[in-house]
DNA sequence: CGCGATTACTTGTCGATACAACCAACATGC
DNA sequence: GCATGTTGGTTGTATCGACAAGTAATCGCG
């Protein structure tokens, strides 16, 4: 039974500078985030996911869905983003258990302001230290590896991300 | 001043991946860990560090610096380690500030025990989706990201992770 | 209808980490 | 040698997230 296939060492290799990355990165996003505006870097995804939603609008299950929280989670969160006047909520009309979360202008100016900062540090610490090619290959790479992780592609579905541009404004 | 250089498409994309990556990664290794094993991946870690290491022994700050924890969260895991009796600690005889962690027989019991599953998991989830190629490729990108993250190569340095087998017992 | 099951969310409790304050031991300046 | 500062570590406090339980609304089905 004991067929345990370790790994070589180039998969060992690889595997080591994985788990670092994976373990430096949040706090890296984190600290400048919370440094600069005042948010968590998840904060900062349901602020972003929002704003990038049709109606500037989602329901509870759906925005917890895409930023891979709990509903608990989410739920104590988004109160403390509604006491922040970020964010407010209100039942949904077509499905009376259903809550609907939309970010206020207060929030989709304070994203804005926080998005060049945020930027920066991720040209800083990642795009920027990759040629053409390994920026591809790390979308190739981890594409595979989110088809294990995330097969319904739950984080990655187009939402939640400042793509090109400052493109909030076009919600409503 | 507002010259921020905002994202291409494709460097959204790739972006957008690796942070779904870096969110999601964590979890997984944590569950199955806890699970099979009763264990986080940053406990996980520290054992296997303290393994790995010389004498089976480290300082608490060296260990610190080896698993990207700060001093106080890792005082606060080896108590709950050694009230497992995993590890053990005692005063350094060099430096009477310091404190020495050694990790039990049957803390190395525990991480042997808990290796196979956490291998299979690894290679389920990420090596086994890869190529050679995406291997090596993986390598190169985490280690030029790992440049700026982490310039003093402290999470990667040789010790802390189960390269090709169960090479544990070489300690002593 | 009407009763159980499911869905959507909130709230409570507990464990874990960050941060700050603290204490003990070493190191230096004078 | 003793005052000052630095290093190594632990302990307290507040915050955040996980898990479990609770509530309210909808669905399924006879």
């Amino acid at each position: 039974m004991d067929e345990t296939r370790w790994l070589s060492t180039e998969e060992s290799a690889a595997w080591v500078r994985l788990v670092a990355l994976a373990e430096l990165l949040p706090g890296v996003l984190d600290a400048q985030l919370l440094r600069d505006a005042g948010l968590t870097h998840f904060e900062y995804g349901v602020l972003m996911a929002l704003g990038a939603s049709r109606e500037r609008t989602m329901r509870m299950t759906e925005l917890a869905s895409r930023t891979n929280a709990t509903l608990p989670r989410l739920s104590h969160v988004a109160r403390r983003l509604e006491e922040r006047g970020l964010i407010r909520r209100f039942p949904c009309p077509e499905d009376r258990r259903a809550t609907n979360a939309t970010v206020t202008d207060a929030g989709l100016a304070l994203i804005e302001a926080a998005a060049p900062g945020h930027v920066d540090t991720v040209r800083a610490n990642v795009l920027d230290v990759l040629s053409p090619e390994q920026l591809q290959q790390l979308y190739e790479i981890a594409g595979r590896v989110l088809s294990r992780l995330d097969p319904d592609e739950r984080l990655t579905a187009t939402s939640c991300q400042f793509s090109e541009g400052p493109a909030l404004a076009r919600a409503g």
